[in-house]
DNA sequence: TCGCGATACTTGGTGTTGCCAAGTACTGGT
DNA sequence: ACCAGTACTTGGCAACACCAAGTATCGCGA
């Protein structure tokens, strides 16, 4: 697959929002989740900023927890905020893909 | 409808290759047709570099043309390389709305 | 004839984003 | 002591959509 680095721009975001809807997780986690889930080449130099932003922004509460392998964890979840703002992200979403299919019929 | 920016990241270039798909056009008459289908804000500051972009890629072939109304047009018709651009666009598209569909799922 | 509005295109600067690279640091196994 | 795997950080880069302002052409009404 050819390079699809500006259609994840703002999609990826929505994906992490997605992710930790569905329950608390930490960063590299969330890297190979993403990699699993088809986006094979999105790494941490990605993801990190993207939780560094989400909890700037107040949409994720934090809390450290300790690891059995490695350094502590990060753990992320989700927020009222948050689940706000992951509506937000399917309704904008919604809102292209349904434009888009429109354009591509006629 | 918030912002949807960062969602149209390479969305509208995908955009235009298949409004010029569908018939040769030029910019000012692009933008309404954009607006028309939708995307409200999308304005000439916009679209303007998209075409230009899509020339300097050779996507495009450029042909001036006189209006009745106002200053000459700048019309331009999708070449080869250019429908193969918009069929990689859709592809791309649809791997990125495939995975997302999926990821909403679970 | 003079300006005004609609048409039509250009360009410089801004902010956001994903991405790459390099670095830091903790842990367990050999 | 070393190394691989885990885990997070950060600085710089490129691309894109967006805003603002500017330029230029044409037709029409005052």
């Amino acid at each position: 697959m050819d390079d699809l680095t500006e259609l994840l721009k703002g999609v990826l975001e929505g994906c992490v929002l997605q992710l930790l809807a569905q329950g608390d997780t930490y960063g590299y986690e969330i890297v190979r989740t993403l990699n699993q889930a088809g986006f094979e080449t999105v790494s941490e130099g990605t993801v990190y900023p993207i939780l560094l932003r989400l909890e700037k922004k107040q949409l994720v509460d934090v809390t450290k927890s300790r690891s059995e392998m490695g350094p502590p964890r990060k753990v992320y979840s989700l927020n009222t905020a948050g689940r706000a703002e992951l509506g937000s992200f399917w309704q904008r979403w919604d809102f292209v893909t349904a434009r888009l299919a429109t354009m591509r019929e006629d």
